[in-house]
DNA sequence: ACGCAATTCGCATCAATTGCTAATTAGCAA
DNA sequence: TTGCTAATTAGCAATTGATGCGAATTGCGT
């Protein structure tokens, strides 16, 4: 995801208005890694801006996703997680305090077994127990 | 997921009764490489057994996971799917028609950049276009 | 500063799944 | 075979994550 001020420019050459609900989801956003769901972030944003509505967080994730510069992602664990680092990269969540890091392969597995599908990407999902719950 | 000769013993054995609705999903379920949904299970077995209840597919679902006979993935197309084959494989989804396929890749990769993670399994999910739809 | 289209936000809605419970039934034992 | 008892069924209510809708508000280009 690019940064707040870059954002900015991008919205509004879309035709999309920049709002400070947005601005302010922008700066919670940018460089964050720790996979939050909507109602992370909007409990985030409530800090800030009290009276934000979730249908607002939503809204604008959404956006966000359709213009590539976040990623809407699903662990099987109840919520989506939005992912503002599309660059190439690979997730390990940890079963016991359900924490989602970013880790990286050397290069995508070759699959066998299935003639004739156009592989457009491969995601991994590790799963295990991460440092700090082994301890 | 063994026979349903297998299961019906599996099933006494752990105090679990075997009903003629457990007895369909059994049959509806083995050797079943579709990746059903519930709602598909359900729409089948209505077809044999009219009247049969969404709820008792979802109960059997659950009885058949929590006993390892199957495993419940989320590939984030609304609802789970139930795969009956529990050995080591992975999956390719289609974006066109959602058809999800069984595939095996020669070994997992090894991650980068998380220190002190203990992984459980690797999952890996390849999107694209499948042989059926591409043509 | 104006005007219009985009946005916000609260509420209703939706879809997948689970909780609850009265009526039924499988399966063991006598 | 019969009876007993705990498991199961089925229908409906409830729950959760997310989206549709629409009136009031607000960005932002002119």
């Amino acid at each position: 995801m690019r940064s707040p001020a870059e954002l900015t420019q991008a919205f509004r050459q879309t035709g999309l208005k920049v709002t400070p609900q947005r601005q302010l989801l922008f700066r919670l956003l940018h460089g964050n890694t720790s996979h939050p769901s909507a109602d992370v972030l909007f409990a985030l944003a409530s800090e800030a801006m009290p009276g934000i509505s979730l249908r607002t967080v939503y809204q604008t994730l959404n956006d966000l996703a359709t213009m590539g510069e976040l990623q809407s992602i699903d662990f099987g664990t109840g919520s989506a997680r939005f992912d503002p680092n599309v660059t190439d990269h690979q997730h390990a969540v940890c079963n016991e305090c359900g924490a989602v890091h970013d880790v990286h392969v050397s290069r995508a597995p070759k699959m066998s077994g299935l003639e004739g599908f156009d592989i457009h990407d491969a995601h991994i999902v590790y799963r295990g127990i991460c440092a700090d719950c082994a301890s």
